[in-house]
DNA sequence: CGGATCGAC
DNA sequence: CTATGTCGATCCG
């Protein structure tokens, strides 16, 4: 037994029947270098560069994109502002807060398995053609290649490249035209054997599925050898069935023999050729023999190999399967420091949901691992949306989904057509007919009726359009949508009269299917209760989610707009004042507020808004009471207190800077040393849970310019009783809730919980103003006229990201690093002492250390330290 | 809601 | 002087 163990291990790993020519190297096959390969696309594309990058900004230049500009304006405010360091420990302990709770839902129980068809389409032609066999070819047509063999990739042929391209990369290639047809019956042959394995297994497109075997592993344990032994299929070797009847045949005899009694059948089946025990093969009964056996069993039915991955989520086992592509598998074991290990090194990119545009994004802010990403969390926060840097923190926490859904409902469908020029108004219309009835069929194949039709153009210059309708009645023939779209269609072309509109590709798309009714609904109940309560409408309820849904789900629409609202809200259900030590203990211990009832909550709310509680303050920075019922002048006191706490810190460090390297990376998520889950657990909550101890925060900014604002504060927070640093500053204004908003969420009818929030994706959440008040926008310093503080914070930060991206523009072959890559580079590359000189000096300023960037950005954070606009 | 963009296959 | 088609999700205004 053990023997044939064995036997499954080797021939396993080395690919039972099939090679398929993907690991020779035969003479003369030898492929290209890189750079060769790199030459010949950019030659190759060179038109095509030129005319998109004549129109607009050139995507292809990953420094050039309006994102990374954004960006960068973001980032360089954040490193240049005092006020926004600040924030960035406030948000950096408000994110490893919840880094606990993540960690404390982590579930390793399932098993779940991505199973990737190696090369598809082009194994399954390689299969039916052995001609091809030994030839470098790609699937798909001149224009676009959707996959290709491993013998075309040695030279630098890819999925998704221009077949022209790739001949002039490779001009022996073959490209053998798709035929879904065929790839849809090897698809089924497939997902028949995966449905042994998980009936509920869930594909994804023709060559690729998710299987959840937790289930299938604990049966598997009591069955007997027999049940796990499968025949090598003696026969059809490869490359018997040239002709298409044969094959199908041989569908339909193999379809019969997979009835759901599968094992019975087959074994007999294949017994009657075969009987000798040397033809099996025997599978064990752990997560990486079932693999094993599904692969083999794949690889008998279809003769074509598959990789796998196996991992406790499907984030993970996606990245397994690319690990040892092609024909090989990997394993990640159900242990937290597994998970990391893997994370460890690996580049964002690889990570499902990363696509080309984070890739750079992220790279610009010096981020290529997922460690990184991991320790760059408090900026990301602040950078990104809430739904993105969620998103991120789960990526570098290993976390995803452990459950398979049920794929919903579609909700769109649409057909569109790429062509040479189109310029004739005729034709365009009756083209847009024949896209209307094509997509009118398939509609009614489905039954499907949507109320939006989308028109989508693209003109020769590649500047794609949507033009998208909503009508009362769902709509769902030719005639119907037609009469859409043609209006669409001739809202285009005139607005480019007289001048013809010359387009390349047009589309129609139909959606809009599902009633919303029962979202409306509850939303409407519950603003309309809100509202009965004293103008609150801005409190925004949910009910009550499991952990799990509360992070992957908690990010609808609805939640965002009206962060200031919510800030505001939150304030007021704060001042009640608790003493720091209590709001201590109930944020580190993660008290979720069990008691907390909405109809009190709801009082006490009402109750301040009208009469105006908020009259004896204290000073999160020096802890004294003030008094006065001025705004301003309260916060005249905090930014005094703060900048006094904030250079008091910055000068006594530059003196004394040995301490500080023993709180650097106390906390690396990515460590060496094994550790049980559970101690790191209990370590993390004890380092949060140490108020003398911000080490915790100090990870998060390596590799950044704010680093030594971090260190120095860090360092200093444990020497003194006294809070009067900023990082306990900022962990204060954590408590008392009065930078980030909590959402307060639905319990059952009369239990609510209290779920933390931070919602930093813009600079404008930071700015706020007594009612009443003159706004003066802080980068222009001009009034603004507005009323809202919602517009006026909008002014600012649009005021802010253009004079930024303007000058940045200005400057010819605006080289990024100089604001945010070189910078750290040069911090790296001072001594230590120059690096607090800088510090101390740099914070007088604006806190930056390269002089060239001083001058322009004191001008555009002319408020300096004033975190004054922070409080009410 | 409408429009643009990203990401995946 | 040539860069797909289709779908879902997200973000912004």
């Amino acid at each position: 037994m053990d023997d044939m163990k064995k036997v499954a291990n080797s021939s396993c790993n080395d690919g039972f029947l099939l090679r398929m020519g993907l690991n020779d190297n035969k003479a003369g096959m030898q492929g290209l270098d890189k750079e060769k390969i790199n030459k010949i696309i950019m030659e190759a594309t060179k038109y095509s560069r030129e005319v998109a990058s004549s129109v607009q900004l050139c995507t292809k230049d990953p420094q050039r994109t309006p994102q990374i500009y954004k960006l960068y304006a973001r980032c360089i405010y954040c490193c240049t502002s005092a006020r926004l360091v600040f924030q960035l420990l406030v948000s950096s302990v408000q994110v490893d807060k919840l880094v606990v709770e993540l960690e404390q839902t982590r579930n390793l129980s399932n098993t779940i398995v991505h199973i990737d068809m190696d090369a598809f389409y082009a194994a399954v032609e390689m299969r039916d053609n052995p001609e091809l066999k030994e030839k470098p070819i790609a699937v798909g047509s001149m224009s676009m290649l959707s996959t290709s063999n491993y013998h075309a990739r040695r030279f630098g042929v890819r999925a998704a490249m221009p077949g022209f391209i790739a001949k002039k990369l490779c001009p022996h290639l073959t490209i053998v035209p798709l035929n879904f047809e065929k790839y849809g019956k090897v698809s089924k042959e497939v997902r028949e054997i995966l449905a042994e394995y998980d009936p509920n297994f869930m594909p994804m497109g023709l060559d690729e599925a998710y299987l959840n075997i937790t289930e299938h592993l604990e049966e598997r344990l009591n069955w007997p050898e027999d049940r796990r032994r499968f025949f090598f299929n003696t026969e059809s070797p490869t490359g018997v069935d040239k002709d298409d009847m044969n094959m199908s045949d041989k569908f339909n005899e193999g379809e019969c023999s997979s009835s759901p009694v599968l094992f019975e059948d087959n074994t007999s089946h294949l017994k009657q050729r075969s009987q000798s025990v040397e033809n099996s093969v025997v599978f064990g009964t752990s997560a990486e023999e079932v693999v094993k056996e599904i692969r083999f069993r794949i690889e008998q039915k279809t003769q074509l190999t598959a990789s796998a991955g196996i991992a406790p989520n499907t984030m993970l086992a996606k990245m397994c399967s690319d690990r040892n592509k092609p024909n090989g598998q990997y394993r990640i074991t159900p242990e937290r420091q597994a998970v990391l290990d893997f994370l460890k090194d690996l580049p964002i990119r690889k990570v499902p949901g990363i696509g080309k545009v984070t890739e750079k994004m992220l790279k610009a802010l010096g981020i290529v691992t997922c460690s990184e990403l991991y320790q760059q969390r408090a900026l990301l926060s602040l950078l990104f949306s809430e739904i993105s840097w969620r998103n991120f923190l789960d990526i570098s926490l290993g976390l995803g989904s452990t459950h398979l859904e049920k794929d919903g409902e579609r909700k769109s469908m649409s057909t569109e057509r790429t062509f040479s020029e189109i310029n004739r108004a005729e034709d365009q219309y009756s083209l847009c007919r024949e896209l209307c009835r094509d997509l009118a069929q398939e509609l009614q194949k489905e039954g499907l009726k949507g109320k939006t039709v989308t028109l989508k153009l693209k003109n020769v210059n590649f500047e794609v359009k949507t033009r998208a309708s909503t009508v009362l009645s769902s709509v769902s023939t030719e005639e119907e949508i037609f009469a859409v779209a043609k209006d669409l269609l001739g809202t285009e072309i005139d607005s480019v009269a007289p001048h013809p509109l010359r387009i390349r590709l047009m589309g129609v798309r139909v959606s809009g299917f599902l009633s919303e009714e029962e979202k409306k609904y509850q939303q409407k109940s519950i603003t309309s209760f809100l509202k009965s309560g004293k103008e609150i409408g801005f409190l925004r309820l949910q009910p009550e989610k499991s952990n799990q849904e509360y992070f992957t789900k908690s990010s609808e629409a609805s939640h965002r707009g009206s962060f200031f609202d919510q800030k505001r809200a939150a304030r007021l259900l704060n001042s009640e004042n608790l003493p720091p030590n209590e709001a201590v203990g109930k944020q580190l211990f993660h008290d979720r507020k069990s008691s907390a009832n909405f109809v009190e909550e709801t009082k006490k709310l009402t109750g301040l808004q009208s009469s105006n509680v908020c009259k004896i303050f204290t000073c999160p920075v020096c802890f004294e009471e003030q008094s006065s019922d001025n705004l301003e002048e309260l916060n005249r006191h905090i930014d005094e207190c703060l900048n006094g706490t904030f250079v008091k810190d910055t000068m006594e460090i530059s003196k004394n800077d040995k301490s500080r390297e023993d709180t650097l990376n106390t906390l690396p998520q990515f460590r060496n040393e094994n550790e049980n889950g559970d101690e790191w657990q209990k370590n993390k909550t004890d380092q949060l849970a140490r108020t003398d101890q911000s080490a915790s925060t100090s990870d998060s900014f390596t590799n950044n310019s704010t680093e030594k604002f971090a260190q120095i504060v860090s360092d200093k927070s444990h020497r003194e009783q006294q809070p009067s640093n900023l990082s306990d500053i900022a962990r204060n204004v954590c408590m008392k809730e009065c930078l980030f908003p909590k959402r307060i969420s639905q319990g059952n009818e009369d239990h609510f919980e209290k779920t933390e929030h931070t919602g930093g994706t813009s600079l404008s959440c930071f700015f706020e103003a007594k009612e009443g008040s003159v706004l003066v926008c802080p980068v222009c310093n001009t009034e603004q006229k507005t009323t809202s503080l919602v517009s006026f914070n909008r002014h600012v930060d649009v005021c802010l990201n253009k004079g930024l991206i303007q000058e940045l523009t200005e400057k010819k072959d605006f080289p990024a690093e100089n604001y945010s890559m070189e910078n750290q580079n040069r911090v790296g590359a001072l001594s230590k002492e120059q690096q607090c000189t800088n510090a101390s000096q740099g914070t007088k300023r604006s806190g930056l250390t390269t002089s060239q960037s001083v001058s322009k950005k004191t001008k555009l954070s002319n408020s300096k330290h004033t975190i004054k606009t922070f409080f009410k």
